[in-house]
DNA sequence: TTGCCTAGATAACGATCGTTCTCTATTCTA
DNA sequence: TAGAATAGAGAACGATCGTTATCTAGGCAA
């Protein structure tokens, strides 16, 4: 990969090929088992064993625990915005895109093993113990309530409504989650309706009640 | 051991005088410790060290740590409700009292210590391994929500409004939480007001924006 | 006062955790 | 083909967990 040496690439020891592979076999088993069970609850050897990764190879890809736990945090946080952007795109309406967060929450909730947000449940987990993965929560937060503020404003709605909109999608998602069911979705995108409606009227200066009731 | 010993009551080892008073230094202690870093992280040597109640007393007040736990629970969900209830009584205005639920969050957010709905991150730390913890954790949520039920039924409100309110709720809690912010829960409030009255509006038949803007 | 029973402090126990070390077999270069 | 270095499997290590047992001192009935 650089000068003469990889002509034949005679024993390059800090990069095997099959790293890269690896690590996703190790992120993919933390990430289900994390997911599923929390952190503290789910052990290296149960890793070792569910990735098939043995435990030697296992601490020279990652360094510790900790760093496996904040790279699936980072997988996770790949996986849901390309699940909610996937969805957002699937229309051009504005109105709708903002409502397509809460479609996409409808169908996360129905899928096989929802246990909630995995970041909120990391969060309460680790409290405050671990600053790098509060952080991490942290950050993902703000990276959806941007997300949304950039929906919002393309709708014409007024900076208020974004953080509304926010509060609702994270209201469903434990509400969802502790009471095991798919209806706080519904709710949440009813909710949400009235208050895009409320908010685009406002400022546009439309007709009372819009488009439902 | 059996028969004439209960004649003069000699010697009662089951229930001393101060037990009641050891048990709610243990669970003011653990309710804290609990808080601020969850169970997992604390262990019982520092439980005995924070209550003053030596180990030995301990394991004779509570059969077993989660015993311990979910007693907290208990005592999390008595405090909440006083601290809503107190609130929602303060007025006697229909749509007030629905709104000092996040008059509550607001005050609740920017106290000492707040690190999130206790419920939530347990739920979150146990997950499902804790099948008796996962039932309170539900149980207090659906206590919530049918009290705002009442407090929504009381306003005159269709039964649509009070799960969108307690998802608000939900949401400006966990927000609140990760953010480290009261934030949430003004623009809760303000989402609130709009779904209120657009509910009221909607089955009392008063005119388009009736009181804000 | 004497003897018994219990309280408290603390050590010990078994289990499990994250992490490291050992030992053997294999692989790959020269 | 000879040899060196690494990979893998698993034991071992130190720490910590929840829980229990041990030991000593003290309180109370007779």
């Amino acid at each position: 990969m650089s000068t003469a040496e990889s002509a034949r690439a005679p024993r390059r020891i800090a990069e095997r090929p099959d790293d890269a592979a690896s690590r996703e076999l190790v992120l993919a088993a933390a990430g289900q088992l994390f997911y599923a069970r929390g952190f503290t609850a789910v052990g290296m050897d149960e890793l070792r064993t569910q990735s098939g990764i043995p435990l030697k190879r296992l601490y020279r890809l990652f360094p510790s625990k900790e760093a496996i736990v904040e790279e699936v945090l980072f997988a996770w946080q790949r996986m849901w915005t390309a699940g909610v952007t996937a969805q957002v795109e699937s229309t051009l309406v504005p109105r709708e895109r903002l409502l397509a967060v809460y479609d996409f929450l409808a169908g996360w909730f129905t899928s096989e093993g929802f246990r909630g947000c995995a970041f909120i449940n990391s969060f309460g987990e680790v409290g405050g113990a671990s600053g790098n993965i509060t952080d991490i929560v942290r950050q993902h937060k703000k990276h959806f309530q941007t997300y949304l503020a950039q929906l919002a404003d393309e709708a014409g709605a007024p900076a208020s409504l974004a953080p509304q909109l926010a509060i609702l999608a994270e209201g469903a998602i434990t509400t969802a989650a502790i009471a095991a069911s798919a209806e706080p979705a519904r709710h949440a995108r009813a909710a949400a309706e009235i208050l895009i409606d409320v908010a685009l009227q406002g400022s546009a200066g439309g007709n009372c009640h819009p488009s439902h009731a």
